[in-house]
DNA sequence: CTAGGGTTAG
């Protein structure tokens, strides 16, 4: 089918040399010589019998010496009836071989075009993903209005589709959204298949708004969702947090004729689990129950890992166990996410000998632990002083030829920089970069540490200094330092150096960061010093006092026995509407209400809170 | 389309 396009109306104008006969064609009968175009109907049919028997080098003379404008002569294989195929194989090597090739997006369309027409979409897929990759300074709108050149609708729609799913899948977010808007406008209908994608790449980077809005979009403009669709768009509120809007969209599924399926309920149930406040797996328990016993949806190996994990993390380890036994019951065997999670909750609540009996169980059970599963247990043993077992564990992961990460060496680095073996820290770190992983911030962090915890902070300062020189050192490491020298009494320095960082590297402290400073002025006995850290944080940068930074100003007063400014301080925390926290509470009670200061005033003053 | 882990400062 040919396709009309404005641009080549007028041909005559366009060519205005004559094309010589199909000799020249042929470079072994006859010499090659400039010849005029248009091509002739004969010509254009040796030229597709070229591409057809795929003789390059034949074409590639013929381009070289004699055709001077590709865009003319495509645009005539196109419109000759060739076989779209052919066409494309001809335009993909034109691109590729003929130096300076650019063939314009209405020709480009008009291929398209031709293909979608002859039905090789999969030629189209492929095509367009090349499209996007490589040709990627063509505006939008350009080429929408190459798409529209065509007034089959259906034609430029699959087009329109299959450009938003090339966006998608090239992560290119901003172009995917636009062509999806666009396609809108022209009123071209997309299909369920690109819609996905388009929102899986959004969610994936936690654009759940564009979730959202494409959403809404497929509803007004009746694109058809599936319920892989849907289940990305609860999975998008969830993780959100928006949990009524998340049920919303499964009410939805039912009005457009799909029913919620076990991932539908598996993303809701994980979405309360992931939620914070109190009576969250009370809500995904009952997520459950619907699932069961109205919708007779049987939850799966995932449901039951989703729940295990949430569980724990809810500080609830027997209800864990709970759901383990319960899919045993079930006859769902549990998997290595599974038994991680077990080992999890464990090794966080500190029960490390019985992590390592579910390693056993899981060994036995015939589930064989991958590098999460040693990682959890190394760092269990690191945090619980288990120095050997934990060198023992990563002896058997690399036995069993898994490969470390830094953080697995981070974990066995730090453990020996807490319990003063800063020597074997670098060694390790020697081994790592050996076995080359790469030494990252959070090594050096650990180490400098330690030589900050062994009093060695020449030493420190040194290893961080080296660090300058690769940009590598960041806030955290800069905590480090600073409370090395503020825990020395060189607060100062601690100072100085943030004043370096700050208009060298370009850091943006925050409050820990001054916090810090002020603790060590405090500690000191400068109270002065503390009070300028306090200014120069809410001047300079903008950071209002908080709870942590009163709390250290509290401690700082108070025990200088400078109970008129450390009462004022008090009020105005609480004039700020700050609420104090437990920390707060055990200055204020030691320093002051025990001294006979202030009155006891907790009932009614201090929201004290279990946690910190 | 849904599930698991690990490092530094606090």
């Amino acid at each position: 089918m040919l396709i009309k396009s404005r641009k080549f109306s007028d041909l005559k104008d366009v060519f205005p040399r004559k094309f010589s006969s199909l000799t020249t064609l042929c470079p072994s009968s006859s010499p090659i010589t400039k010849s005029p175009f248009p091509p002739s109907r004969d010509d254009v049919a040796a030229i597709a019998d070229l591409i057809e028997k795929q003789h390059w080098s034949k074409l590639k003379l013929l381009h070289v010496k004699d055709i001077n404008n590709p865009n003319e002569l495509f645009h005539q294989l196109i419109s000759s009836n060739l076989d779209p195929e052919l066409c494309l194989r001809y335009y993909t090597w034109l691109i590729a071989n003929i130096r300076n090739t650019s063939l314009s997006l209405e020709l480009t369309f008009n291929l398209l075009h031709s293909l979608a027409n002859a039905k090789k979409y999969s030629k189209i897929r492929s095509f367009l993903d090349g499209f996007v990759k490589k040709r990627s300074d063509h505006p939008i709108h350009s080429i929408f209005h190459a798409i529209s050149l065509c007034d089959n609708l259906c034609v430029n729609s699959i087009l329109a589709d299959m450009l938003v799913l090339a966006y998608a899948n090239n992560l290119r977010l901003e172009s995917a959204l636009e062509a999806f808007k666009r396609a809108g406008y022209y009123g071209y209908k997309l299909s369920a298949l690109s819609c996905k994608p388009l929102m899986v790449a959004l969610l994936n980077e936690k654009r759940f708004a564009d979730v959202e809005f494409v959403y809404k979009e497929m509803i007004r403009r009746r694109i058809q969702p599936n319920v892989f669709t849907f289940n990305v768009v609860i999975n998008s509120f969830c993780k959100k947090g928006k949990m009524e809007k998340a049920k919303d969209v499964m009410e939805d599924m039912k009005v457009y004729g799909t029913s919620p399926n076990v991932v539908s309920y598996n993303t809701l149930i994980d979405g309360y689990c992931k939620l914070g406040g109190v009576g969250k797996m009370y809500k995904a328990d009952a997520v459950l129950k619907e699932m069961v016993e109205s919708s007779k949806v049987s939850p799966n190996l995932t449901t039951f890992n989703i729940l295990i994990d949430g569980f724990w993390k809810d500080g609830n380890y027997s209800g864990s166990m709970k759901v383990f036994r319960e899919m045993l019951e079930q006859d769902v065997k549990p998997n290595v996410v599974t038994y991680n999670s077990l080992i999890n909750g464990l090794c966080s609540g500190g029960k490390v000998s019985e992590a390592t009996c579910m390693h056993d169980e899981m060994v036995s059970a015939g589930v064989e632990p991958n590098l999460v599963t040693y990682n959890s247990l190394i760092n269990g043993f690191c945090k619980n002083g288990m120095m050997k077992e934990a060198l023992d564990m990563f002896a058997s992961l690399k036995g069993r030829g898994i490969v470390p990460t830094a953080k697995t060496y981070n974990m066995l680095i730090d453990a020996y920089c807490k319990s003063g073996k800063v020597e074997d820290g670098f060694g390790l770190k020697e081994e790592m970069e050996r076995e080359g992983i790469v030494a990252n911030v959070e090594t050096y962090n650990c180490l400098i540490g330690g030589l900050c915890r062994n009093g060695n902070i020449e030493g420190a300062k040194k290893l961080f200094d080296q660090l300058s020189g690769k940009g590598l050192p960041d806030l955290v490491t800069y905590h480090i330092l600073m409370d090395g020298y503020c825990s020395r009494g060189e607060s100062r320095k601690a100072a100085m150096i943030l004043k370096e960082g700050i208009s060298k590297m370009g850091l943006k402290p925050r409050h820990l960061t001054y916090n810090i400073l002020m603790e060590g002025y405090c500690k000191e006995g400068n109270l002065k010093g503390a009070a300028n850290v306090r200014v120069q944080m809410e001047k300079e940068r903008r950071l209002r006092m908080n709870v942590a930074s009163y709390n250290v100003l509290l401690q700082g007063y108070s025990q200088k026995g400078k109970m008129e400014d450390a009462n004022r301080l008090l009020n105005e925390m609480l004039e700020k509407g700050l609420i104090p926290n437990r920390i707060t509470y055990e200055i204020v009670k030691a320093e002051m209400v025990d001294k006979g200061f202030v009155p006891d005033i907790q009932g009614h003053l201090f929201n004290v809170s279990t946690k910190s």
